[in-house]
DNA sequence: GAGGTATGGTCTCTTTCAGTTACCTACTAT
DNA sequence: ATAGTAGGTAACTGAAAGAGACCATACCTC
């Protein structure tokens, strides 16, 4: 009851919905939504992933085609710039032949690891509990319509 | 460099990553994966935003549609079924004419506003050096293709 | 000099699917 | 008759994702 009265997660997101709601005509202006824009990038399939990979050491390009093993080079060069673009991610080359490329978290990106790692462990922990509730809900509703 | 040690981002994404290595093959597993699965849940346009409308209190669906306003009905029922799909939310119908619907958050969704309060914070708190890195990168390279 | 290996990509084609628009139900209150 | 509930349905569209061929360079081997 002490440290919930400061932190409690309903508060910190009403006062940012608040902070959100500047639209002119009482709706919430999605557009320019700082959440919205942040989500867009790493809710693609492939950005958290590539994240957590660079947590511990930089990797090379073929580093992380071998680790993640079902991305195709063209998702992964266009994720890897995405992350770049929004500098999250530091991309070097190496002089050699052929040359060597690797790519390495910056401090902003880096910075991204915590909250990430909060949503990830968060994750984790209430899988099961989220499949259990999806598989009730599914047998319950045997005539559910508009996901068919 | 004290506490650092024992709650390393990091450590804990990579002590993840470890545990979520287990396909045969050396690569990660992505299908089965409970991040990805849960990303791909909430990644999408509007399950973040309804999420945190509900963090308050209750809302009837014309509310939600009304505070969201460009949404689309067919996207909020959709977003809602799915978030009720995986237990997140709880639907009430109470038996008035014309039938009114609420929507709270269930346990497991309050428990979810944490990790994703982390999120918020930190997209909200980055967002200006995103931008910025993001017209820098634009304006450097004037010749990069793949994005066209 | 023909072929193989490796790196770090690019290009094009195709499919898939999230999201939108627009119109529909059924009931009631004014 | 019109508006407000809480949705449902069909058709369309644009963007994301996947598959897979190709490329430039250089080194090694035969």
């Amino acid at each position: 009851m002490t440290r919930e009265h400061q932190s409690n997660p309903a508060d910190v997101l009403g006062d940012l919905i608040k902070h959100f709601e500047t639209s002119p005509e009482g709706g919430i202006d999605t557009a320019s939504c700082p959440v919205r824009d942040v989500l867009d990038r790493i809710g693609d399939k492939w950005s958290v992933l590539i994240l957590t990979l660079l947590a511990r050491e930089p990797k090379r390009f073929s580093a992380l085609n071998r680790v993640v093993g079902d991305i195709s080079k063209r998702m992964l060069t266009q994720t890897l710039r995405s992350l770049q673009r929004d500098g999250l991610v530091e991309r070097t080359v190496y002089p050699t032949t052929p040359p060597m490329v690797d790519y390495r978290l910056t401090d902003l990106g880096r910075s991204a690891l915590e909250p990430l790692a909060g949503l990830i462990v968060w994750a984790d922990r209430s899988h099961d509990q989220i499949r259990q509730a999806r598989e009730a809900f599914d047998h319950k509703g045997e005539d559910m319509p508009l996901v068919s």
